[in-house]
DNA sequence: AGATTCTGACTTACCAGTAGGTCAGCGTCA
DNA sequence: TGACGCTGACCTACTGGTAAGTCAGAATCT
């Protein structure tokens, strides 16, 4: 049965690779953009198979969102404990984004948001854990960069905080659109340059 | 056949009411989140109905982002011809949006955005124009409010366009998602702001 | 050690339901 | 009479999901 992924949080062998084949379509074509048959077919198992691991879609769903949050999760704490100014914070930020971008991917929350009315409960409050916890990691980068002087913005900390998640997420949208990696860099920065008290450009991978 | 879809830009009766139909489900659950079966119990006709109008899924998606581009255009000229200054268009720009939202509605082409990948590509085509048209118009507002000091803001005008087309489709998704029209008027509000030399809230309505 | 039992990780073969799509033909109205 | 708008009956491909069986290897018993 599903015990690893119940009680779980380490996915061994196949159901991980499940997950990665899952993740990217998902990034890709979203929840509905593709099929048990899709993974199935990417991992050379069977459809029978994705069902021991997963009971269903929904399940296989759920599983997705709540490891993408937790290594999303991972990232920031990495960022957070990093030690630079918040400006530098904020631009490493942009740069978890940006790096889904260079694969054509959009960010796997962003892609359910569009989907969100045709997810099952489970997902749809997985989902909004996650930007809750985006909105929670940069209000308190910022109001730390506003207590240090780094950053300079009026208002509530907690406005700006979603002000960037979907200034971030729209980016994503529009850039994959045109499949032009610079429209989000262009955005993200001037976005953020909107805040910050002086110039810190998003780091060229 | 879909004479009138192909060298016609007015659909009369059943077609209207189809494209009426689907343009709702499309906002609200994605193009690939309903199906033809949707739209002909919504309507009481049959599927094959449908195909009478419009060939094939494909064709009505085509149809149905034009005919929003082109009432979209519409409503953009209307705002221009207003007369009113800068900020006041942008904030009128924000609200065609606004009002979407209410309806726990995505625009259109944003939703369009997110399944992109999985769209054929007479519909990517009219995805693209949509922004582009978009990022034209709004260009065009941002030249004049900054030549006439309604607007101050740093940079080229293009990218500015951009940053405020992005914005919004990402405020719309998020908001949507939280079922709260308020975080896309804050959003709104604040990226306006940034861009304006003196506040110009948008018209609660 | 050898036989037994059990379990985890699958496969094969199938299901009902739904997807988009086709086509002959029917009624209505100019 | 013929075009227009539509229906009913169908088709094939694919959807998520299930039931039953296979099979290597670990665990247990003798």
């Amino acid at each position: 049965m599903t015990t690893v992924a119940q009680h779980g949080q380490r996915y061994p062998g196949t159901a991980s690779r499940i997950l990665d084949a899952a993740e990217a379509l998902v990034q890709l074509r979203g929840f509905n953009g593709f099929s048990y048959a899709d993974i199935a077919a990417d991992l050379h198992i069977t459809k029978a198979a994705l069902h021991y691991h997963f009971a269903g879609k929904a399940d296989l769903g759920e599983a997705l969102i709540n490891r993408y949050a937790r290594s999303f999760g991972e990232a920031l704490a990495a960022i957070a404990s990093g030690g630079g100014p918040a400006p530098r914070k904020l631009a490493d930020y942009a740069g978890l984004y940006l790096r889904l971008l260079g694969q054509h991917k959009m960010c796997l929350c962003g892609m359910l948001a569009a989907e969100y009315q045709t997810l099952p409960q489970p997902m749809r409050v997985a989902v909004i854990r996650f930007f809750d916890a985006n909105e929670n990691w940069l209000e308190a980068v910022l109001e730390e960069g506003r207590q240090d002087g780094s950053l300079e913005f009026t208002g509530d900390s907690r406005d700006a905080a979603r002000m960037i998640v979907s200034g971030m997420e729209g980016a994503m949208l529009i850039a994959r659109t045109y499949g032009d990696v610079d429209r989000f860099r262009v955005a993200a920065d001037s976005l953020l340059a909107g805040i910050a008290s002086a110039p810190w450009p998003l780091s060229t991978p």
